[in-house]
DNA sequence: TCCAAATCATTCATGGCCAGAACGGTTTGG
DNA sequence: CCAAACCGTTCTGGCCATGAATGATTTGGA
């Protein structure tokens, strides 16, 4: 049994994200495909709901994707009533996409599943290990430019910094 | 700002856990590469070190992963003299992988690579968050029958089970 | 003992997913 | 007013991985 600094390999947090991500991401794609979403399409809405009436080539930033693959998630979620493609009249080059009733109920759905999800993922987990995985995630989303919502501190709002 | 349960889509641990494991994996690819290796080379070696002696079809199905594949990889970590191939001759229709020393030293390398990116993942964290994220991860190894060791326990050694 | 079915490894063709190049329409700045 | 930059779109190509087809070997009855 190989070690190196008392850890196998498997037993990597950098191994084990990689491959639970690709599981997790995989039956999560699975419960989509009822709704006939793929993974990014539901990409495309969050982003569109954290950026409302974001371009086309913004929407491409922020899920660091080519801007041609938005434009077959756009032209789907388009034909599905999901999002509204308008040209904005400032900037004519520009494609203006937002959110229709239809497109957030979507993704108010695919939101509830997510939770499904993770509740089923988190059970039996102690309430320490639920808060270190969501303290973790924050982390790691700030540190790769992912979206996140500051929290209010309930600690010590204020520990003098010295 | 779309909420579900007072939590955005992207807050969602499902969500996080595919991109974020995709970023991760990226990265770590992106070191691999300097050793020629891709993710699932290093899987591979690391399959074999958990399960010494295994044949073309077992590591498949522990890699979860086509037999086919195996294939290529194999053939392309022997001729990295990474790993050996040996007909069983028991059943000479079974490959049988061993690694080389060179593939020890290989997957030892690699194993520290992937514990600095842990050690740089995981920066900020205090020391009870890291073990809470360690054993939140065993969990979910284990809850998805990837190969987890039994770490000793250091509590109560033998709390009367009535 | 013998043969049909099962098993393992391998090759090959195929498909999904995505990036990058090429193009037309539009805007900008000198 | 025109060249350069910019945005969206189409289309081609690459990478990765699966599944089907093949050949070699083993196994379990009849």
């Amino acid at each position: 049994m190989l070690l190196v600094n008392d850890v196998k390999w498997v037993e990597t947090l950098s191994f084990r994200f990689g491959v639970l991500g690709a599981l997790i991401a995989d039956r999560y794609a699975q419960a989509l495909a009822e709704h006939g979403l793929k993974l990014k399409h539901v990409g495309l809405l969050g982003a569109l709901d954290t950026a409302p009436g974001a371009s086309q080539l913004e929407i491409a930033k922020l899920m660091r994707v080519a801007p041609s693959l938005v434009v077959s998630l756009a032209d789907h979620l388009e034909a599905a009533g999901a999002i509204e493609r308008l040209r904005d009249p400032a900037d004519r080059r520009r494609q203006v996409l937002s959110l229709t009733d239809r497109g957030r109920d979507l993704l108010a759905r695919c939101t509830a599943r997510a939770l499904a999800l993770d509740a089923e993922l988190t059970e039996g987990l102690t309430p320490a290990q639920r808060a270190a995985l969501t303290a973790a995630f924050d982390r790691l989303a700030a540190a790769h430019g992912l979206p996140v919502r500051e929290r209010p501190v309930r600690e010590q709002p204020d520990a003098d910094p010295r």
